[in-house]
DNA sequence: ATCAATTGCGTTATGCTATAACGTGTGTCA
DNA sequence: TGACACACGTTATAGCATAACGCAATTGAT
């Protein structure tokens, strides 16, 4: 899934995520752009489907919120989005997004035992990050 | 969080899910007990919330939906609850709870290093269970 | 026994999340 | 030019979850 360059409506929306320090939900993204003419949760829902199709942002299915990606540019198989991992911190809305080859290794083997055919992983932790836990 | 005996509300939503060979909604759920005295949603969150404490239902993030717990008591270290995860078949809706060690103790480690102190840990796998792959 | 605290319950109203359905405009490519 | 794909805007609706109120039953001191 390559991604083509990003309509008006995407920029907007993957701009705001981006700048965010802590995941959104549709409805926070469509208030922050009302002075851009956003009126209807269509406008970002649609957006956001097409950036999550990039794999330039990722869904906290905990939380029904979402996050730019923030993979950093070297990494490894998660290029290309292999399974990836989020850590929520509930007090300050942190998110660590990290990928983990022995995780994803043996998710696939227990799937690959049980004949289950993947097509998409969710793996989301939630707890206090290392500055709120001091 | 030991299960004292349920009200009757709260045997009666366990009692549902526990028949179902599926996630089901809270209003699922809801529609299922009408004819038990059921009629506003609530009821059903209430004693959903007991169940979740207790350890005998668990929420599918990923679903929006609920299912009854189905550790084989032999179970190792999950007994009590640790991290379990979820293969969801997207085709019949049949969910496989598992526990696993590697996986946990991986994700734990990573914490550790980072310093994040987990409260809890959602592991949901989307896909085609054997049947429904075939 | 009685009072206070806790817990469960029922009801109404509300808020948050997500999609259906319809129509418009624009660019691409036979 | 006509067919198609795709982004967009709007209105309405569906689906998920909780706030706030009051009442009843239970428990556990005093
Ligand atoms: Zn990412
Ligand atoms: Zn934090
Ligand atoms: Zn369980
Ligand atoms: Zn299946």
């Amino acid at each position: 899934m390559i991604a083509p360059a990003l309509t008006k409506n995407q920029s907007l929306v993957f701009e705001v995520l981006n700048r965010s320090d802590a995941p959104m939900s549709a409805y926070t993204i469509l208030d922050r752009l009302r002075d851009h003419g956003f009126r209807a949760p269509l406008q970002v829902y649609r957006a956001l489907d097409k950036l999550l199709e990039f794999g330039l942002v990722h869904r906290l299915e905990s939380l029904n919120a979402f996050v730019a990606c923030s993979h950093a540019q070297s990494d490894c198989c998660s290029r290309g989005h292999g399974t990836v991992a989020f850590a929520i911190c509930e007090s300050c809305g942190h998110v660590s997004e990290f990928h983990d080859h022995a995780v994803d290794h043996r998710l696939g083997d227990w799937a690959k035992e049980k004949g289950f055919k993947p097509a998409k992983t969710t793996i989301e932790i939630r707890g206090l990050c290392s500055a709120c836990a001091a």
